[in-house]
DNA sequence: TGAACATATGAGCATTTGTTCATGTATGGT
DNA sequence: ACCATACATGAACAAATGCTCATATGTTCA
């Protein structure tokens, strides 16, 4: 999905004139590439319904697999993969409870950023910023 | 990608024990399927690199195509096909000026949300939550 | 130890996604 | 009108993604 992260500068941009001042100016305060990689993969992690939904359950309640996939009329197995995806980008954590295993958020941010993406859903967008 | 977004309601769920009252509760506490998707398809946009960067970028500055391209070093037509994904999501905006087109961000969003990703990138995560 | 339940995981597959390439559209200069 | 420049867009293709199915692992109980 993603180019090679970092690879030799090539000018590949077919335009003649730029405002290389501006960009010069903007590469240098740019984060580093792989922050904005890293950045993207998070991001990349909220955006599936699916985690959307396990990740909002779980704000409300510490949930089992099982659990999650009767709220959610999934399969175990469809849940336990995602909820791998969530583990991997350290969202959620687990225990182990007999047979079952609960999950939970293992994150302060999920909510705040769950806040500002409503926020830009729910704005009418009249044509205004500020 | 996604499943149909709404269908009719199958027990799919292949455990037996399910905690159905929290399940219950949960099921009720949680915003419509529809919003949840929409929150998804938000943070979809903001889940690829190129478009975190070009988001970046024009918070740091109104940028024309040529500069944006010049700037990722990336082609003027991939630069266009993601600024019509972010035209989609209404995360940026656009004014004609001569031949160039300069884009802009058009959501007070955008920076929050990258903060609190970043926030959640740069966790030491050793463990503890609160 | 073996059966039953809960969860994890690998392979396979259909769908989605991001880029490239070719071409279309819009604006300005001559 | 014509050309050059800037940008947009459709088709095509490789890579990534999310689910299903089958199966493996782990735990409890008899």
């Amino acid at each position: 999905m993603e180019q090679s992260k970092d690879e030799t500068i090539i000018e590949r941009c077919d335009c003649v004139e730029v405002h290389s001042d501006v960009v010069d100016r903007i590469r240098q305060e740019m984060p580093e590439e792989e922050t904005l990689y890293d950045l993207a993969e998070l991001y990349k992690v909220f955006g599936d319904s699916t985690r959307v939904r396990i990740l909002w359950a779980l704000d409300a309640a510490d949930l089992c697999v099982c659990d999650i996939a009767a709220l959610l009329n999934m399969t175990q197995s469809a849940i336990s993969h995602q909820l791998r995806v969530l583990k991997q980008a350290r969202l959620v954590r687990y225990r182990r409870v007999g047979k079952n295993v609960y999950y939970s958020l293992d994150d302060d941010h999920v909510r705040s950023i769950f806040e500002q993406g409503l926020s830009h859903i729910r704005e009418d967008h009249r044509g205004e910023r500020g």
